[in-house]
DNA sequence: CGAATTTGACCAGCGC
DNA sequence: GCGCTGGTCAAATTCG
């Protein structure tokens, strides 16, 4: 009996190996205990295991799934990024600048408005026209403290200043696009000194990846595993985890058709 | 009841 | 100096 036990709680972790690695792990406790009297804890046994056995292989659909999502993320994270270096070059090159300030003497009129070389970003995100509210979701959280009707945009303009940190510096301003209506421009002056909540997660991930292969040598698959379970708790605790990525990618997609269109 | 949002008042910069 | 405009403040209000 003592054995039937062990061998059950060894195989009640979801991510041990041994019992991914088998296709019927009922069997290994089924033949340990083959005295007669026991047939009804023999029974319970393989209902048990035959449970486990289930779920450990739904936890491995599951597994496979994060695993697939956390690459797809990776790979629209690296793709973002490049989509923001190349928005920089562009930039930075004379020839677009020229059309950058048409959008911007249409969009900012007043001439003390025209951004600064460096600390002042703008992204612009695609919304329902129908929805009136000035939200833009970039993983930072956001205290409204005035809304203003400007002369040129009969749409209202939000001042937001970023109250995740006390001490961060970062405001941002929300205003419709005159151009479309289904365009939100949110500008954003100065940098944050601290993490947006979706880059929290990557870092502790990153963390956690680091010390396992630095202290193993090499990477196993049972890190990987826990790696993939960490991962889905943090996104779980994350509720605008698919609202960031969402907006994130409604804004790329919105400034290539924006550049486009110059 | 505390936090977040709204909104009118106020201030500063700019052009005339 | 005055008026216009964008930006900020803070009291009032709303919301969870």
């Amino acid at each position: 009996m003592v054995a039937t036990s062990l061998t059950l709680d060894l195989n009640l972790n979801p991510f041990c190996t041994t019992l991914d690695d088998h296709d019927t792990p009922v069997r290994e406790v089924a033949y340990i205990d083959d005295d007669d009297d026991h047939s009804f804890e023999k029974e319970v046994d393989d209902h048990t295991v035959y449970d486990l056995s289930r779920e450990s292989n739904e936890n491995k659909k599951l597994k496979e799934m994060l695993t697939d999502i956390w690459d797809k993320y990776n790979s629209l994270t690296t793709h973002v990024k490049k989509l923001i270096q190349d928005k920089e070059e562009l930039e930075s090159s004379p020839k677009k600048r020229k059309s950058d300030e048409t959008v911007q003497q249409s969009l900012w009129k007043r001439p003390r408005e025209e951004l600064p070389i460096s600390g002042i970003k703008r992204v612009y995100v695609k919304v329902d026209p129908s929805d009136k509210s000035l939200v833009v979701k970039d993983g930072y959280q956001w205290r409204k403290y005035g809304q203003k009707v400007t002369r040129n945009n009969p749409s209202p303009r939000a001042y937001y200043k970023c109250s995740y940190a006390p001490l961060c510096p970062v405001k941002k301003k929300v205003q419709r696009s005159m151009e479309d209506d289904g365009l939100l421009v949110a500008t954003y002056e100065g940098e944050h000194n601290h993490r947006s909540t979706m880059q929290e997660v990557t870092y502790a991930l990153a963390n956690e990846r680091e010390i396992s292969t630095s202290e193993s040598g090499f990477h196993s698959p049972k890190l990987d595993e826990v790696l993939v379970e960490q991962m889905a708790t943090y996104l779980c605790k994350d509720p605008n985890f698919t609202s960031q990525l969402a907006a994130a990618i409604t804004s790329k997609v919105s400034e290539m058709d924006f550049f486009k269109v110059c």
